[in-house]
DNA sequence: GATGAATGAGTCTTCATTCAT
DNA sequence: CATGAATGAAGACTCATTCAT
């Protein structure tokens, strides 16, 4: 069996055990006997445990970027272009829950995992900032949000997202007729957050009462 | 020493170590050392790793809990008291960064400590509806958003405010005094949802062009 | 059991299992065993298989020098002084012929352990120096003999030594009646060597004969 | 490329792997590497890890003592034959370390090896007996050396030639300018013993003072 | 003849856990 | 109460060795 398929086995056995025990608790053997390979042979192919997760932590990330790339790439509105960027990302991580995890995973795993995940928040944080910008202009109200303040709102929508992907997945768990299609998960963020941001793009803001 | 200073001891040190390295990662031998108390002390009086990591998770999550409750206290108009519980919960999240990463490591640890952190998630998110319901009688529009919506919402809204919260402690992290305050995290929240928040218990609402 | 009584069986078992299959190839389940012991707590004491061998090594130079200084106390001739050293030399070997083997071995287990023995062959080979130049001064004939040569000198002396000492070991393990006393095994290598360290003293040298 | 060639490149690189390594710690994947061929075919052509030690052992023997019967290959005063041995010997140990190093390993790789390297000891000190042997006869005095006694000698003369060897090499490899030529370290280990070699073979004997 | 693919067995090392004192 | 002493079980990693092609 030639050498790629045999690593692209082994990955997709690591991605599920990443995913499910963690990075520490997920053990070489087990994910050798998953691939249907001997444990040597995974570390003639990834070097290490270290390595390996690597590996995985990349391929998630190239796979879930180009997921919501491929979403946003129709130029449009900017509520549409958002929408149709979390109908991708809800659809990629309804699709492969374990890749999202192993990212989710690989943030609390030390520094070169830290970074790369990191890495792909910036790329998404610019694409929504992006988005936001245009609407601005779209709006006519040009600069009207601070950098920092911006950067809060990304991670704001972009936890968001990855709360409610969690949420979409463990319904679709516990009874999988009635998880929410992408699409829906999609509207509720977009419902929860659209006026918000449009307000913002304008300069309204939402302020604590008197004495506050 | 009264046991209930060492067990303190101990929890506080179990906290930092489960926070920092993870379940798996965490040593007894770490724990104990770091709490100043001899390993048999530990079993002593927590029985076993598992135990140990639950009660620094039930004390991590009656904390939460605790300062959320604390802040909703008051009776106020919805969007000020949502304001108010979001301002409790970002000071607590600096205060106490190591027992929110504990809840973070406690929700992919498996069933028991899942559960629990869910139980959390659910008081929470009743809290959060709770508000909504109210928002939706102020605006006299009752009854306007289905179960399974608000839900979603809240999810939305509880992520959101979790991966603010670990922007800002890792701003906080970076460069201590660049750090933005708890009002301002909170604020940005707000900006961030209010107004989509608020079309929604008017039954307005955010819909994706024809065609899609 | 007290730890040092612990520490000094697991020394034994291991010096024992290094000078049988060498450092790599003794393992550490067997050096437990042997000091009847679980591996955790050869561990526990002795930190890795690396500072296991080189407790073994430090112990076993320790030993050496001390018998070799103490055979040498004794003031007196060159000659006698001399035959003293390597009479408890070779007492020495015979009783510990595992320690030897073990600073054998460590000779090529690279930098840190080669260090070691180095520093012990120096202290050594000063003493025999020392006794060299007693020689010298004995005969009036001071300074007949360069640095280099002596060191040269001090080399083969001790590797005659150990070349003998391990003849004389395997000769006891052949058929322990008839292994040479170490009396007797340092009457050979002063027979060997000591009319000719005379003759080099005086100055007088052995020359190959003309054309060579 | 003929099969020869390619086992001389095997060959070597293994003596040099062995040398560097020993036994245990040269592993076949190096070797392989360092030869230029597939580990499959060191396999093919040396059947195993041991075979080809031995194989290693066996070339390293044959070369030396050819080295060494090539020096005495002239007639001559029994002294001038020993330092033409020994000339050739350090020559040989000068231009192969390696293959020294690894004769030198064998020693303590088990039976097999033993053995072997023991055959060869036996070979060289029979060679050293006929010299002694003849030195008697010159100087007329025959049968003064019981056959234990020389075999005594002959391994200390051995015993001190390599050492001295192994010195020669590190100076080499410290300072190749400072290293001394193979006639100087000849020279030295004639110095060193000639003079009493010739007194045992006229039946005077250094002898301990009276009470020892 | 030569090799890419594959593995069983074994190595060092660590950790949660328990007694006897 | 508190601890020094001790271990069973398991994990990452490596190596000599063999086929199918």
């Amino acid at each position: 069996m030639p050498r790629e398929v045999r690593e692209r086995q082994m990955l997709d056995a690591a991605v599920a055990a990443f995913a499910r025990h963690g990075y520490q608790a997920a053990s070489m053997d087990d994910i050798a006997e998953a691939a249907g390979v001997s444990k040597p042979l995974v570390y003639l192919y990834l070097k290490s445990k270290e390595d390996l997760f690597m590996a995985c932590v990349r391929r998630e990330i190239r796979a879930l970027v180009a997921a919501v790339r491929q979403g946003t790439r129709e130029r449009g509105a900017a509520d549409q272009q958002l929408w149709n960027g979390l109908t991708a990302f809800f659809a990629h991580t309804a699709a492969r829950p374990h890749g999202i995890a192993v990212l989710h995973r690989a943030r609390t795993q030390g520094e070169p995992f830290v970074q790369e995940v990191t890495a792909m928040r910036v790329e998404i944080t610019a694409l929504v900032t992006g988005l936001l910008a245009q609407a601005a202009r779209d709006t006519g109200c040009d600069g009207a949000l601070a950098e920092r303040e911006v950067s809060g709102l990304a991670h704001a929508l972009v936890g968001a997202a990855e709360s409610l992907a969690e949420w979409a997945n463990a319904r679709a768990a516990a009874d999988g007729d009635a998880a929410p299609s992408a699409k829906e998960t999609a509207a509720t963020l977009m419902n929860f957050c659209w006026a918000g941001l449009e307000n913002l793009t304008k300069g309204a803001r939402w302020v604590p009462g008197p004495g506050r």
